[in-house]
RNA sequence: GCCCAGUUGGCGGAAUUGGUAGACGCGCUGGUCUCAAACACCAGUGAGAAAUCGUGCCGGUUCGACUCCGGCACUGGGUACCA
């Protein structure tokens, strides 16, 4: 009998589901169990957290979970007490999207969507303690995120004792000191008004409210974080992003810029993440610098002084104009009367470039003169100074001191404006491009001259802090984080507000539930959607804030959930995680390097500050599978090319189509009765020419090919199975066309009319492409199957089973690889499965003898269990798959069936096919899940062997094989190789100049 | 532009980290079984008639290089005026 994976599978997954197989102690209570002396160690795997999209798992969502999966029952199997959960990050844009579209409650959305989601994850057997999953959406989830939300408002960052603190301990400093404003006023902290105290600290608090300037999206009518705008686009839809001033909650993540950057030396991350949070931080390190301004012409009353921020503080000599942001508050003042016309046109222009823009002509120089000069600090020269929209008014001062010979966009601003060049470093040819290096000599330097530019920048800053000109300074690219968005789905912000003052609530009127309002779109006045919600006040009386909070909220701590998911004093109980502390693996796409990964480490150093947790980073080690391509099908659509006339409605007309191959017109058959949708395809590898014909004009009008789309689900190595297609999703009286046969569909069937008998030829061709899998480009492939309407097309699991699609995704390729999806190897990894089911079995019969395994068995086993462990633990699955491979070849080989052999073998592979494993373990005579049997010990004895294949080469090159006795030593081996016949013959009578033997390795004879 | 990956047969990919390049699987070719097919099993499969040549290209270190060093090209991903 073959094996029935079908019924095997499905009953294993029944019994775990049953006996909550996975359950995780927590901790483990030592009293379990009459003398259960010790107590496992703990091991947290964790996946991150998916978003239940509508159109399901597809085979690329899996790929991170079985290696996770994998890697969690094997520790299982060693021994320890393992947390494996999931759940969802359930609040999110396209639920809400779809409930603008169609009215449905998002929530209701994401529910389906999440059964959906967990039908599938159950399908693929994973070992996920199902009793912990946790959904961002749910208020019993939710109510903790507010709480931590509440936390960050109510602390500062304390820069003396480097961590956050409770803001009270800010207000007890401000007690007793004097306040300054920043229009000259001088207060004492306690005589100032509510409002004034609360504005005060808003400056201060983690979480804050301010006005920012914000990537707004208008179509998604929300703001969007920085890292949720790629190349000027929304992340999500591709919708244009601008610019704008607006008030909102943010969290002062660049509190933490330095720990964060720090702290990454720490964590056994992959390299390339670690680079992105590094860049995304962006520390430089320079110096302010003070440029007193000259005498003003108009001697109107204005500031003395403007401050620029500079890492090259070297090249000070360099120095020929001044930069400022448009948006700079001293423009105004700066501005003489002759340039303000200019000036504020160029304010204006700046101000309506949107992002996208000034992304696509980053080359395009732009910038005005304000008429007014600053002094140089050591020359006394006047420097003229500028605007320029290269400054960005976010970073430093918002002012640059333009050094053109050294820096190439302070070099493209002068040659376009005509400003001196002085070439102040030495080492490049600063007549052709700014010498950007921080290598070589200073020159025309005054008491800099000679020095090298590492040395230079040391003198510069310790003579710039004498004069008291300027001091060294860190700063960092890292913007604070915008937190609100003007949507519907997502967390309530815990926050009223009292005449104006933002409150939190109090911890005890958590949750704030997320209210029902009529319509999920932003009122009529631009308000957000939360704003509709009908006598949703705070005590009946103050207005709730109406934005809520990011996707990235819930996830940015969910990984603390996990380990004590019910609790519903505390988010999570010291115990709890005192036990499991962080997470010992962590696997997910690399797409979140930069979001969620730096968050979720900002949160967790908050937490540790309060005291609330005892570690300081979320994850020990961080994994990062491929994407998993799709390979996208492009089909052939013909149009009609309408005529200019603009009288001329081709949709009515009755056109013939004509089918030409090499300019002769071979067929005109078809004929387009003004029918709009009929839909005219013509395969990939079609060579023939097409034109319309109008009968009536007698005229020939044009045609034109567009590509599409073709569903792949219906295309096997780019051949469309025209029948499925047809049939699952109908097109109207589609017609397909291939260089010598086309079809009609006519009467819910094709009629085929053909021009060869070469049946080979039929075939209707579309053209791949790998690309991202994504529902829009008609590429998914689920691992289960799909419907369309009555039409199932099969997935991987009910064509091969479960076993077979996890150990065919790790056999793809090495984990962190991206690489397009195709089944073409699937059936090796069948067969695979079929055979280790033969290497039990005989026919129907389970066949394992209890005689003692041989020497050369055990070293198959011993020999597998060395790899496998190595495999596992480098986490190189695709090359345990192989050594699974080699294992059962061997030993079907052997024909051992040997009970020694095979019951060890049941184990090392449970952890990549449990359901075979569970149903073989069953059947070996246990009554217990594999899942916690012992990981067998790896004994070297049966690996010894006592002579070795040497390799013979010659100058490096391999030319045959001689075996020795490995007690055998070196200079032995190199006299019995010289006196070989095969050695002879390649010396070809030359004396070896060199002999190498290597034990145990390799003979090499040097001629 | 900058940063990070990667480039090995017809294809996916191995190579214990400087020691037999191409494991394992797919595909292909031939064979056994079958009326036939599927399944299964057996043999072969980098190129070349051979000597030999072969890990993107050029050079170097070494007895020996897919592996280390220098330079270049290409592919994929990230990032973008950060002073």
């Amino acid at each position: 009998m073959e094996y029935n994976f079908r019924e095997i599978e499905k009953k294993w997954q029944a019994y775990w589901h049953e006996n909550k197989t996975f359950k995780a102690e927590n901790p483990p209570s030592p009293f379990q169990g009459e003398g259960r002396a010790e107590v496992k160690p703990k091991y947290y795997v964790l996946d991150m957290f998916p978003y239940p999209s509508g159109a399901g798992l597809h085979v690329g969502h899996p790929l991170g979970y079985i290696a996770s999966d994998i890697f969690a029952r094997y520790k299982r199997l060693k021994g320890f007490n393992v947390l494996h959960p999931m759940g969802y990050d359930s609040f999110g844009l396209p639920a809400e999207q779809y409930a603008i579209q169609t009215g449905q409650h998002p929530d209701i959305t994401t529910k389906t969507n999440i059964a959906r989601y967990r039908e599938q994850l159950d399908k693929i057997g994973f070992s996920f303690d199902w009793d912990r999953e946790v959904r961002t959406s749910d208020p019993n989830y939710y109510k903790w995120t507010q709480w931590i939300f509440i936390q960050l408002f109510n602390s500062w960052y304390n820069p003396e004792t480097n961590k956050a603190e409770s803001i009270d301990t800010l207000t007890e400093k401000f007690r007793n000191a004097s306040i300054s404003f920043g229009d000259g006023r001088v207060k004492d902290f306690d005589s100032l008004s509510e409002k004034e105290k609360s504005d005060l600290l808003l400056n201060y608090r983690l979480a804050y409210l301010s006005d920012t300037m914000v990537n707004w999206c208008p179509q998604l009518g929300t703001v969007l974080a920085n890292e949720e705008v790629k190349e000027g686009v929304s992340e999500r839809g591709g919708y244009p992003v601008e610019r704008k001033l607006m008030k909102q909650w943010s969290l002062r993540i660049t509190a933490y810029a330095e720990r964060l950057l720090k702290d990454l030396d720490g964590i056994d991350w992959t390299e390339s993440i670690k680079e992105a949070q590094r860049n995304w931080i962006g520390k430089s390190e320079g110096t302010s610098l003070k440029f007193y301004l000259s005498p003003n012409p108009s001697g109107n009353q204005r500031a003395e002084v403007i401050e620029v921020f500079t890492t090259r503080p070297d090249t000070i000599f360099g120095v020929s104009f001044v930069t400022l942001a448009p948006e700079h508050d001293l423009v105004k003042q700066l501005t003489t009367e002759e340039h303000k016309k200019e000036i504020e046109e160029y304010i204006t222009f700046a101000k309506n470039r949107s992002e996208r823009e000034r992304m696509a002509d980053v080359k395009k120089i732009t910038g005005v003169f304000t008429g007014s000069y600053a002094i140089h600090p050591f020359t006394g020269k006047q420097i003229p100074i500028w605007i320029g929209d290269y400054v960005l008014l976010g970073y430093g001062t918002g002012a640059v001191m333009a050094v053109p010979g050294h820096d190439s966009r302070d070099y493209a601003f002068a040659k376009h404006f005509n400003l001196p060049i002085i070439e102040v470093v030495a080492g490049g040819d600063i007549s052709k491009e700014s010498y950007d290096a921080k290598e070589g000599k200073l020159v025309n330097s005054d008491f800099l001259n000679g020095l090298e530019v590492k040395a230079a920048i040391k003198k510069a800053i310790a003579v710039i802090e004498e004069k008291e000109l300027g001091k060294g300074k860190t700063n960092f690219r890292l913007r604070d984080a915008v937190f609100g968005r003007q949507r519907y789905w997502g967390e309530p912000i815990p926050v009223y507000y009292e005449n104006g003052i933002p409150k939190v609530l109090n911890e005890n009127e958590l949750p704030l539930v997320l209210p029902e309002v009529d319509k999920y779109l932003p009122t009529e006045s631009g308000e957000p959607p939360l704003a509709r919600a009908k006598d949703w006040k705070y005590k009946d009386k103050f207005e709730y804030e109406h934005s809520t909070m990011p996707g990235w909220a819930g996830s940015s701590w969910y990984f603390l959930r996990y380990m004590d998911p019910k609790n519903e004093k505390t988010f999570v109980s010291k115990e709890a995680v005192d036990y499991w502390q962080n997470v010992d693996l962590y696997i997910g796409g690399a797409e979140h390097a930069t979001g969620h990964l730096l968050y979720v480490r900002f949160w967790t150093k908050f937490l540790n500050d309060l005291g609330l947790i005892p570690v300081t980073e979320p994850a020990k080690k961080l994994i990062n599978q491929g994407m998993i391509q799709g390979v996208s099908e492009y089909i052939l659509e013909l149009l009609i090319e309408p005529k200019q006339s603009a009288h001329y409605d081709t949709l009515k007309r009755d056109l013939i189509l004509r089918i030409k191959k090499d300019g002769v017109i071979i067929n005109e058959v078809f004929k387009k009765y003004g029918v709009p949708h009929q839909h005219i395809y013509i395969s990939a590898d079609c060579n023939l020419e097409f034109e319309f014909f109008d009968k009536i004009e007698n005229c020939v009008i044009g045609t034109n090919k567009k590509a599409g789309y073709a569903d792949v689900n219906f295309i096997v190595n780019s051949v469309l199975n025209i029948e499925l297609w047809q049939m699952a999703e109908p097109i109207y009286k589609p017609i397909l066309i291939c260089d010598e046969a086309f079809w009609h569909w006519e009467r819910k069937s094709w009629t085929n009319h053909e021009r060869t008998n070469d049946l080979d030829r039929y075939k209707f061709k579309t053209r791949p492409e790998i690309e991202k899998m994504s529902k829009s480009k008609l590429n998914v492939v689920s691992p289960d199957d799909r419907h369309y309407g009555d039409f199932i097309i099969a997935g991987i699991i009910e064509q091969h089973g479960a076993d077979c699609l996890r150990l065919y995704e790790m056999f793809l390729g090495p984990l962190e690889l991206s690489k397009p999806w195709n089944t073409n190897g699937i059936s090796g990894v069948s067969n695979f499965i079929r055979k280790l089911w033969r290497l039990y079995h005989n026919g129907e019969a389970l066949n394992v003898s209890n005689e003692p395994a041989t020497k050369p068995e055990l070293k198959v086993l011993h020999k597998t269990i060395k790899k496998i462990v190595h495999d596992i633990e480098n986490f190189s699955f695709n090359t345990s798959v192989s050594n699974f491979m080699i294992c059962v070849n061997e030993l079907t080989e052997l024909k051992c069936n040997k009970r020694e052999i095979v019951e060890p073998l049941a184990i090392i592979i449970a952890p990549y096919a449990p359901h075979i494993a569970e149903e073989l373990w069953q059947e070996l005579g246990h009554t217990d899940s594999i899942t916690y049997a012992t990981f067998p010990e790896f004994k070297e004895e049966y690996l010894v062997e006592s002579a070795f294949n040497y390799p013979i080469s010659f100058n490096g090159k391999t030319r045959f094989f001689q075996e020795y006795d490995l007690a055998l030593p070196k200079e032995d081996i190199e006299k019995e190789v010289l006196t070989l016949e095969q050695t002879q013959k390649y010396l070809e009578g030359k004396t070896p100049k060199k002999v190498i033997v290597v034990h145990n390795k390799i003979v090499n004879i040097v001629v």
